[in-house]
DNA sequence: TCGAATTTGTGCGTATGTATC
DNA sequence: GGATACATACGCACAAATTCG
């Protein structure tokens, strides 16, 4: 194995290490136990796991090593742990979709039309909006130039949207070019006539129009304030969508999507051969 | 607070000092100064932590706690850790974008033409390609009917793909009904004279026009078999995309890809207000 | 109503195996 | 080969939440 440059040595090294451990650690051992008895429904959703020292005794295992295994499957989403309580299957987890992008409807049965059901019914959300002077990485979503002292130089506004029956599954913030809605009846996003109607609509009451959008996806550890916010576990994992808008080459709007992927997924689709 | 004659004075203390920082545990407080310091560069990409043991004193705490804390950066893709090394800090994770739809281009100065170029430097890949009877789930997204008794049914493909400078960085597993392409110059997806030429050439060589994509996208934690296929660390994260291509109303393949999180971006671009 | 038992989350100290230097 | 470092494991302990009589 050749190391040169230190950041492939690390790598490189690591990936090396990880194909010699043949044998698992026990804690992997036991969570795939633990794992195939869940899936294979011989523990069904909502039954309760053995206690940390019931489990420990069945296993053989220290207790920090029952840990170490719920906590794995904690974080694969197929656990609840209550304090107090005890460890719980989860539901199977199913998946809200969000469809972000479609150009024609698919057949009946497909889950677009439950899905658009679905986003249809509202729940609540809760906003809140200040100007402020773009961080550098929005202002190259936005196409800004240098900053002008310390003049604000965007609309900021974080929303954390709520299913009447779940909790907040979705967390979102987004950035507006002051130059464009300055002094304009749209400028506050959720205030006056245009409120809550979406960045397109908001632009063309000032004239603007949106005609194209970019989203850019991935995947991380979510922070412990959004897994606060979001409800889940710290360590969990959430999606982050990366939206902007555009009227032309223009940036009107650019927006940060956190979802938690444990419950959710993001539904695309578009045309063959588009142009 | 109780304390019987066992218990020591140093934990005595200790336990004190617990009530006061109910707020947070210690190992996500030692996690987030570390953080503080590496996103602030005082740690700059590719320096050498403390030892386990130093920065146990330093902090005042348990090597295990020291430990939960550094998983928990290394689960964010901050650390890297060797055996016998130490903890390192990990370069930026730069992201392969991974371009899936766009329906025209934009500002010369955007991530699009890069990303088409970056995405056009082939790299290796390998494949293997059975028949066999689909699962249930493949036969929901295919529209299979019930399966013949052991009658293999579809064609399944698994690919990994390599860069020529790093290693693998995607996997997929493809699916198509052989009720489709059984006995034509196509059934085999990598031999013949259309070997490797996308699914969408493929289907026309037959007389299929495929017209249309489907993408799901979610994310999870890499099984232990895809993180040595990756090259990632057990417990990584990956985003998984369930694509589906149609011709008409008919699905003629479906297909799961998988990333790693830490080091991909899904892109996908759009026209507003479409049919 | 209230106290006792249980359970999880977290923490301590220590020890061993293996990888690296 | 010896020293160092991380990953894992053991055993124990305590706080907070929950459950239940």
């Amino acid at each position: 194995m050749q190391l040169d440059g230190r950041t492939h040595s690390l790598q490189a090294a690591y990936a090396a290490r990880q194909a010699v451990f043949v044998d698992q650690p026990a804690y992997v051992r036991i969570a795939n136990d633990l794992r195939a008895r869940i899936v294979s429904g011989q523990l069904a959703a909502g039954t309760r796991l053995p206690s940390r020292q019931e489990l420990a005794v069945e296993y053989d295992a220290a207790q920090g090593v029952i840990s170490e295994a719920t906590k794995l499957l904690t974080r694969e989403g197929l656990l609840v742990s209550r304090p107090g309580a005890g460890m719980f299957v989860r539901q199977r987890p199913q998946r809200r979709s969000l469809v972000r992008s479609w150009f024609r409807e698919r057949q009946a049965g497909s889950p677009f039309r439950q899905q658009m059901e679905e986003q249809g019914r509202r729940g609540s959300w809760e906003y809140a909006s200040e100007t402020l002077q773009a961080p550098a990485e929005v202002r190259e979503r936005l196409g800004l130039g240098e900053p002008d002292g310390d003049r604000h130089d965007v609309m900021r506004t974080t929303y954390t949207f709520s299913s009447d029956d779940e909790g907040p599954w979705m967390l979102s913030t987004s950035w507006e070019p002051l130059e464009l809605t300055k002094g304009t009846p749209i400028a506050w996003p959720e205030a006056g006539e245009h409120a809550g109607l979406g960045v397109t609509h908001r632009m063309a009451a000032i004239g603007i129009t949106v005609d194209a959008w970019d989203e850019e996806v991935w995947a991380r550890v979510a922070s412990p304030e959004e897994a606060k916010h979001l409800g889940i576990g710290a360590g969990s994992i959430v999606m982050v969508v990366e939206r902007s808008y555009f009227a032309g080459e223009l940036a009107v709007e650019t927006c940060d999507i956190v979802v938690p992927a444990e419950t959710t997924k993001l539904v695309y689709n578009g045309p063959v051969g588009d142009s």
